[in-house]
RNA sequence: ACCCGGAUGGCGAAACCGGUAGACGCGAGGGACUUAAAAUCCCUUAACUGAAAGGUUGUGCGGGUUCGAGUCCCGCUCCGGGUACCA
């Protein structure tokens, strides 16, 4: 077997772009993708592609998931791995607007430094699949999206709140709102109302939440959403106002508190607020509402103090007959339920806070252990009410609050004040952006035909190149200032129509792209069909948890969206889902004004890629994340360099150390379990072990204790395991080399160490063989005058546990 | 406020189903090699106590269950993240 002679030391400087070049060169990490008999599609979020470059942050999440996508092509499967840019979005165009840049021009610069900086990082990507969200041959299918929901009637149209800053006159993203100040000029933002288009993800909301049960994702992500989509159910109930037909409904959680229902309040915008409003009232009502419609979304939000204002009506309580007042405040939100609510100041801290504010009655109806109708209530509501009673409440005295809430549901809806309803907090999605660097949305606008969705043919609907993409005062797209581009024929007429001047969110882009990927060079559909079934669903799915609710959320709405269209047969994207960690510095979370931000470039320069890459594993477990100290990385390097030197002096002489193979075994094993579960800091701590083992003193290895350790290592170090593993005189890649099996009968024990307690303390050992029947154990250890020294009395009971340990109590 | 996480040596951390707490790594101390340094290799390294053998204490705090608790239960404190008046 001829043997490459290794050069001394290590050096990564020659060793890494050599194989990155070889891999290039042999198409190392392309995948089959039309003939793959074992699929398997690894996936990890896209990046933005900032000017600043590659983030530590980036790296870490992309190693994590590069690790996991070797190490199932080492199990056997032909794994594609595709990466790309979600370059579309506010973040580039903020960005080209400080610098007083183009977004056009500045994208692909960025993302020609972050292609750089990736493809030093050594990751198994299929670059032949890269796809860029902000390219026609990209969007082109982000539109064709749109008209598959705008086809089937789940985007719409309709007038929303957007945040609008008055000092610099323009439309702001969420993202640009912080506290309710613009972030740019830190003048409170303020509602406007526009058309908007929205998508019917709300439709979706039971399937959505129904699949968490058997979706393979990390339980966080899950949790994420299921209180996201906020499922409740409960009873909308009817409230006759007094001297009118009008009917004020509410929807409630606690229909069983009607009896303590001792005011009603409508959210400000309410459209019964101008009907039901008296004339005394009315200069305080339509104040109080212009007040509230000043003050943002976030503004209103982040305030808990109460306010708000008399209508001068009153409605009946259709359990007590009785007259209460109806009230409007800024507490309520239209957005949710029916905009309206009983208030039930005795069991709710909210309406509590009001009550009291506005010296309303309070009248208790649950009572809890050790209280009774006329306990009172101090200085909060009485909530944490499970396991309470009903009082002050007619017929339903005495029945526990679940019981309750039924029957007074039952009681109304039989006499036509009230029905069982579900309500969701999950709202539609909005997707107009009044923004330049989007996709604009395929909407052409004719006088004659209306709205007219832009021909399949016709797309892509091309975003122009304006210089003043920048908003300004009018409020509107920037597009909208174009009119040679607005301005075109209807499809449908031929009279001459506008097209829809607003962009579609980057959250679109990125539902969607994993659809792209296996097919991204073909041009004339979405996705291949063929490709898709092959591929599709993702296997593994990698990335941050930030992105738990939206992109996660938006992506499985879109898929289900699509398979009801009949374009694919699957309705859950990803199949396993797991959220890493966040790696932070000084516990904190890295950021520019801090000052703690790392530049992965100089680690790799100084240590290697592959030592920076197992360092970033090592320092914590992959789904926590950890501290990022540059110390450490010292240990992950010297462990490298001593596998090299290990491989290069390791002999096929003789034959290996027995204790050593034993060692390497259980080695395997658990690399192994723990790289299949992302547990990659103990994975690394197990093959160091080894390598002690392997290594005590100068010791030199023999070749098949150190080849299967090469293997191992090869997911998180690829470049120094593809040049060890050539030096073993192997001419393919270590990765398609297999992933080392363990041998069972290798990992049994003759003997154990069993440890011994007297009464629960720890007090020596004895070494047993492994079927040692209890009553030798304790012979044994009695006969240990360290241990039975502390057997001062009679033995009360003896606790056994092969393997473990031996209790003796006395 | 609510929903998730988390708290273990000087530091990053490990510990399976309740069974030797601190694997692995960093740092520190000592030693070998060397003219010397670097590199490499070896040993020590939770705290207190003791000459040593050994002993006692110890996983954020207070209780509990158990032969046995970092791990389970009850009640808190602090830190990180998410959501934020969702009726």
């Amino acid at each position: 077997m001829a043997e490459t002679e290794l050069p001394t030391p290590y050096t990564p400087a020659t060793v890494e772009p050599k194989w990155q070049q070889r891999w290039a060169d042999r198409g190392t990490n392309n995948a089959p993708l039309d003939g793959a008999a074992r699929p398997f599609y690894a996936l990890m979020m896209f990046p933005y592609p900032s000017a600043e470059g590659l983030h530590v942050g980036n790296l870490f999440a992309f190693t994590g998931s590069d690790i996991s996508a070797r190490f199932h092509r080492l199990l056997g499967h032909q794994v594609f791995q595709p990466l790309g840019y979600d370059a579309f979005g506010i973040h580039s165009e903020n960005y080209a607007l400080k610098v007083g840049a183009h977004p056009m021009e500045l994208t692909p610069r960025n993302v020609a430094n972050f292609q750089r900086q990736l493809e030093r990082a050594g990751l198994m990507v299929d670059w032949r699949q890269k796809v860029d969200t902000s390219r026609p041959e990209y969007y082109k299918w982000t539109q064709w999206v749109f008209l598959q929901l705008h086809k089937q009637g789940l985007a719409y149209r309709k007038a929303a709140a957007v945040n609008w800053c008055p000092t610099d006159k323009t439309v702001l993203a969420n993202e640009q709102v912080e506290n309710g100040l613009c972030e740019r000029c830190g003048t409170a933002v303020e509602q406007r109302f526009l058309e908007q288009w929205f998508f019917r993800i709300s439709a979706f909301a039971d399937r959505l939440l129904d699949h968490l049960e058997w979706l393979d994702w990390s339980p966080v992500t899950k949790q994420a959403q299921r209180n996201w989509i906020g499922k409740s159910q409960g009873a909308e109930l009817s409230f006759g106002v007094v001297g009118s037909t009008e009917c004020v409904r509410v929807f409630t959680t606690r229909a069983d508190t009607i009896y303590g229902a001792t005011y009603l309040v409508l959210a400000p915008e309410h459209p019964l607020v101008p009907t039901v409003t008296t004339d005394e009232q009315r200069d305080a009502v339509t104040a109080y509402q212009d007040a509230t419609k000043k003050q943002d979304l976030i503004a209103r939000k982040s305030t808990r103090e109460k306010t708000g204002v008399f209508t001068g009506a009153h409605a009946h309580n259709p359990a007590t007959g009785v007259q209460i007042p109806i009230w409007i405040a800024d507490y309520v939100l239209m957005e949710y339920g029916t905009g309206a609510i009983m208030a039930v100041p005795g069991h709710d801290q909210r309406d509590f806070e009001f009550a009291r504010l506005f010296g309303l009655p309070f009248v208790r109806v649950v009572a809890g252990p050790g209280e009774n109708a006329d306990s009172s209530l101090h200085d909060h509501a009485y909530t944490d009410d499970a396991d309470g009673r009903l009082v002050n409440s007619g017929p339903f005295d005495g029945l526990d609050v679940a019981t309750a809430n039924a029957q007074v549901t039952a009681w109304l809806a039989g006499n036509g004040h009230g029905t069982a309803v579900t309500n969701y907090r999950l709202h539609d999605w909005c997707i107009s952006r009044q923004r330049y660097w989007g996709p604009p949305i395929p909407i052409i606008y004719c006088d004659a035909c209306g709205t007219v969705p832009v021909p399949e043919s016709q797309l892509p609907v091309e975003l122009p190149f304006i210089p003043d993409f920048k908003p300004d005062d009018s409020g509107i797209s920037p597009l909208a200032r174009h009119e040679e581009w607005y301005r075109v024929a209807c499809p449908s007429c031929g009279a001459m129509a506008r097209r829809e001047t607003d962009v579609s969110d980057t959250f679109l882009d990125s539902a969607w792209y994993f659809l792209r990927y296996p097919s991204a060079q073909h041009t004339d559909v979405a996705f291949s069909p063929a490709r898709t079934a092959r591929w599709l669903p993702v296997d593994s799915y990698i990335g941050g948890n930030e992105h738990a609710v939206l992109h996660l959320l938006y992506s499985r709405f879109i898929t289900m969206v699509l398979k009801d269209a009949g374009h694919i047969d699957f309705e859950e994207p990803f199949t396993r889902f797991r959220a890493h960690g966040m790696i932070i510095r000084d516990g904190a979370k890295m950021s520019k004004s801090k000052g703690n931000v790392i530049n992965p470039d100089v680690y790799m320069e100084e240590w290697g890629t592959d030592a920076f890459r197992m360092y970033l594993m090592f320092l914590g477990p992959y789904e926590e994340g950890g501290d990022f100290r540059d110390q450490g990385i010292s240990g992950v390097r010297r462990f490298l360099d001593r596998l090299w030197s290990s491989v290069r002096d390791a002999t096929a002489e003789g034959a290996p150390d027995a204790e050593v193979m034993r060692k390497l075994h259980r080695t395997i094993r658990k690399v192994g379990e723990d790289t299949a579960n992302l547990a990659y800091n103990t994975a690394i701590a197990s093959m160091m072990e080894y390598m002690n083992t392997v290594r005590r003193g100068e010791r030199t290895a023999h070749r098949h204790e150190v080849l299967p350790l090469v293997q191992l290592a090869a997911p998180f170090a690829p470049h120094l395991a593809e040049e060890c593993w050539e030096a073993l005189g192997h001419a393919g890649s270590v990765f398609d080399a297999g992933w080392p099996a363990f041998d069972p009968a290798m990992l049994i024990d003759d003997t154990v160490d069993l440890v011994v307690q007297v009464n629960g303390k720890v007090r020596g050992k004895v070494r047993v063989a492994v079927d040692v029947t209890q009553e030798a154990a304790l012979t044994l250890a009695m006969a240990d005058t360290s241990i039975s020294k502390f057997v001062v009395a009679d033995i009360r009971k003896v606790v056994f546990v092969p393997k473990r340990l031996l209790n003796i109590v006395v």
